[in-house]
DNA sequence: GGCATTTTTGGCAATATATGCAAGGAATGA
DNA sequence: TCATTCCTTGCATATATTGCCAAAAATGCC
């Protein structure tokens, strides 16, 4: 049975998960993983949703201490609190890469015997 | 402005994340990356809920691409599709190792000083 | 103070996710 | 065939997430 540490273990490893496990805030880990630095303003004009949403987003992976934010003026600039952040978020790259060459294994594989790709995958088992 | 690709590359890069973002999920990869192949009820032993709560987290596992399925009998083994999900989880070490880091050291400042952490916080602005 | 700019927050509706129970396959062995 | 075991699916319910609008803070400038 699951110890309660491995289960705090599992919590804390989904949390972090769960603040990037949205298309706009993979963006905007993304983008400024990549070009440093943003405020709320330029990455609400990049992505075309409301400024309060982007805001939300940015609050949220702030609280997942993932990024820190910096004021100048009225405006709110937002980083990566750490390197490794876009690291792993490089990591990613070789799952998508893999996950993508099996499907078009599998779907050359339905093609080669003339089926479905449903037809294949319950051909295999 | 964000382009068509990009949005999809985010989409994607999201929809890896979203199957990994639960408590559950991330503790199922986990054991089955360091021991090996487990079916269900195995899995329903060490974890603690429902069944079909397993069989549901393990089928989503499944569609975002991260686990396949063998039968043996009446027994269903799921497996890593990929080796590069574990690696791709160990890079979640050096992230949550760093939000330690940095809860630790706000903590530390605000003792320090006789504040509470909130107190340091808006402090630090 | 009054005004403009930038950001955050409250409220609310729409949608998605998680879970257990109960019922329904599928494979095995008596 | 019947019972058993293992797994999946339908359904109902509870909870969480997302997004927009409008309103409120915060800041700087005149």
């Amino acid at each position: 049975m699951m110890t309660d540490q491995e289960r705090l273990r599992a919590q804390a490893r989904a949390s972090v998960l769960k603040a990037l496990a949205h298309p706009t805030r993979v963006y905007i880990v993304d983008l400024i993983s990549r070009t440093g630095a943003h405020c709320v303003c330029e990455l609400t004009d990049r992505i075309g949703v409301d400024t309060s949403t982007v805001s939300r987003h940015l609050s949220l992976l702030k609280n997942a201490g993932l990024l820190y934010d910096r004021k100048e003026g009225t405006t709110v600039y937002y980083d990566l609190t750490c390197d490794c952040i876009a690291d792993f978020m490089s990591g990613l790259e070789s799952v998508l890469r893999a996950r993508h060459a099996r499907e078009r294994a599998t779907f050359a594989a339905a093609v080669e015997h003339d089926e479905t790709v449903e037809e294949h995958q319950a051909a295999e088992q």
